[in-house]
RNA sequence: GCCGGUGUGGCGCAGUUGGCAGCGCAGGCGACUUGUAAUCGCCAGGUCGUGGGUUCGAUUCCCACCGCCGGCUCCA
């Protein structure tokens, strides 16, 4: 993903993506195109396979960045049908094909859809008032059903499309790939053939678009993982990271940081058993509503152990050992420590999507008056780090899912609370609702990111608790002297450290925080002899908190050496020679661009200092006085 | 879990009518002592993902399993 400094003029932000998708009339130029070239690709793919045997069509919408269609197929895709039909695809665009759109009745849409079952399916659906795959709405009176045909092909579909194929430019037009999926989402239906495609309004969109693409697989965090040797996996543990000493050296500044912003906001950290006995996981409710996501250790005939993918439970355990009075409330306990979670296979995804990994997770035992309080100060928390790496994100609230524990009273009314903190303190236009997207034991707001190929990823999260806290009997002394349930909040700020630390090494491109990196300068002695005053140098460094690393000149040229240096990402290079032996000056040269020569020694190594010290998210914002007009923006 | 692809030294890749496995980078050693993105030479490194099968012989053909990649479903 690119950060926003580096974006392309032109190039789509997430709200151009929320706009596109108004279906209706309202569809732009672009939405038109894409949903014609699926309808193109339907064609171009039935005149591939009608050869070898049936094709059925189900649908085909536009996409951010495209379209698809799905089709149920006589064999798989190969990559020779793939060409064939991009070159057909092209082909029946420069045609001029007019699309036709005809109103129909029921019987004559089931007649021209006699052979196709899914649009049979569909039309069952629209005919039942709900909506359709193509956003038909019913709006209370009699269903429009409408088809569009083009040359051979037509198809049942609300539209709009452009009004002729050639309005649409054939090298603006690409077909990308085949995959799998469920015929209406659903796991327990058939497995449909997909093809995607890729289309613009010109040839230059689509080659940024391609160019986007392979940008976005230089910036992949598991190349970067491997090119600055931060991080492995191996087969015996898929899933599972092995962090290696640069990588651990980030992640663990990442949790200095929050350890410490948490000290100050009277967050107490408690760390607890990785695996506990299955009745703790009977009681939590995991056992019916998670087991499916967790790491099972049967110990003998009598005894089963499970690997904690939560430390809520613990945090209960924690809680019950004494007796707590209104006046500890809120107790906000924090738990750093390594989850588990059992992912079906086929769906891990480096450090995006792993089996084990850290949360800086937290729960906090509340009076229920106390909620709206808290929240806000969670979302303080969830703003200073945000903005402190320069990541921009977007909020989802999660209601109940149909896998829940408690009452549905208890639900509704947590469900309001939340929504109405979100509403008061975030604004409602900055949060959407998914619906049945909470977790089992309440609602939640997660934080959302995109990674580098602009998939959504969930990171941090807060959710509400009405179910555990009852279900450990966990109480407190109320000022009347009876005794009362908590509510527990949980919550989560990067949430997995795992899923953070690859979004903003997609974000940053490798080139992380100069305060999170292991090596903070490169000293480059010119020759041997200047090895001396490099190793004087990084003792001075150390003591302003700089690490510094020396590349002695047996490593091999200064230009080799500076590039090592720079692959690495290191934030500065100090070439040291004579000058700077002898004088009291350094030759600095920043990651980010720039170098600047003949700067006096302390003054250098205070301006690297505040870098670190002020959490800089680059290396030219100390040194923008020195560098030309506006270098210091970039 | 499902669909498709893929798996060769640390990394990136070659390797077809089945016949003793190759290149670049990285690494080691030696020389070079260098002013801002690659100095030169030599050397070492692989049970070709794993297990079966076919064959006189399998990296190559077949089957199963595992990992990885892209989707689907699920989710931090």
């Amino acid at each position: 993903m690119k950060t926003k400094e580096d974006a392309e003029p032109g190039s789509s932000s997430p709200e151009d993506h929320e706009r596109t998708r108004d279906p209706g009339n309202t569809a732009s130029r672009l939405e038109r195109i894409r949903h014609s070239c699926a309808h193109v690709l339907a064609q171009a793919t039935k005149e591939r396979f009608s050869e070898t045997g049936t094709v059925h069509i189900a649908t085909g919408p536009p996409t951010e960045t495209g379209f698809y269609y799905d089709f149920e197929l006589p064999r798989p895709v190969v990559p020779e049908d793939l060409e064939w039909i991009d070159q057909r695809v092209k082909e029946i665009l420069s045609e001029g094909h007019a699309f036709v759109r005809s109103e129909v009745d029921e019987s004559s849409a089931r007649e021209i859809f006699a052979n196709e079952p899914f649009k049979q399916e569909i039309l069952d659906g629209i005919l039942a008032g709900n909506l359709d795959d193509n956003g038909v709405h019913s709006d209370g009176g009699p269903p429009v059903l409408s088809t569009y045909t083009h040359s051979s092909f037509v198809d049942l579909c609300a539209g709009p499309h452009v009004d002729n194929t050639d309005e649409i430019s054939p090298d603006a037009v690409k077909v990308l790939n085949a995959a799998g999926a469920y015929w209406r989402g659903d796991e327990k239906r058939p497995m449909l053939q997909r093809i995607y495609g890729t289309a613009w309004e010109t040839r230059e969109a689509l080659d940024h678009f391609l160019w986007q693409r392979s940008e976005a697989e230089r910036r992949d965090h598991r190349k970067l993982g491997r090119e600055l040797d931060m991080f492995m996996f191996d087969q015996s543990a898929p899933g599972m990271p092995y962090w290696l000493p640069n990588g651990l050296c980030v992640l663990n500044r990442l949790l200095d940081f929050s350890r410490t912003e948490h000290e100050k906001r009277g967050y107490q950290e408690v760390s607890t058993p990785l695996v506990n006995e299955k009745s703790l996981w009977e009681t939590s409710g995991h056992w019916e509503h998670y087991v499916d996501n967790m790491f099972v250790i049967p110990i003998d005939e009598h005894r089963t152990y499970g690997v904690k993918p939560m430390n809520c439970p613990s945090a209960m355990i924690i809680f019950n050992r004494r007796t707590w009075s209104y006046r500890d409330l809120p107790l906000r306990l924090s738990d750093l420590d390594v989850l588990h979670r059992h992912e079906r296979s086929g769906t891990l995804q480096g450090l995006l999507r792993v089996q084990s990994f850290r949360q800086d997770d937290a729960h906090i035992f509340l009076a229920e008056s106390d909620i709206g309080e808290e929240l806000g100060r969670i979302f303080e928390i969830i703003e200073l780090f945000y903005s402190t790496f320069g990541l921009e994100y977007r909020l989802r609230m999660g209601t109940r899912p149909s896998s829940f524990l408690g009452d549905v009273n208890t639900w509704d009314h947590a469900e309001s609370a939340l929504k109405h903190i979100l509403d008061e303190s975030i604004g409602g236009d900055r949060y959407v609702i998914a619906e049945g997207d909470g977790a089992f034991y309440g609602p939640k707001i997660d934080i959302i990111m995109r990674d580098a190929l602009d998939r959504e990823w969930q990171m941090g999260t807060v959710q509400l608790d009405f179910q555990l806290p009852r279900r450990f009997g966990c109480s407190y002394v109320k000022p009347d002297g009876t005794r009362d349930t908590p509510v527990v909040v949980h919550r989560a700020i990067y949430g997995s450290l795992e899923r953070f630390l690859a979004v903003l090494l997609e974000h940053t491109a490798g080139a992380l925080p100069p305060w999170l990196v292991p090596c903070h300068v490169a000293l480059l002695p010119v020759r041997t002899e200047h090895t001396e005053p490099a190793k004087n140098l990084v003792a001075e460094l150390s003591e302003a908190s700089l690490c510094a690393r020396v590349m002695e000149a047996a490593e091999g040229s200064i230009g080799a050496r500076v590039r090592e240096a720079r692959l690495a990402r290191i934030p500065y290079i100090l070439v040291l020679g004579d000058r700077e032996a002898s004088g009291g000056t350094l030759a600095v040269r920043l990651r980010e661009g720039g170098e600047i020569r003949d700067i006096e020694r302390s003054d250098a190594i205070s301006r690297m200092h505040r870098t670190l010290i002020e959490r800089h998210r680059t290396t030219d914002v100390a040194f923008a006085d020195l560098l030309g007009n506006g270098q210091a923006d970039h």
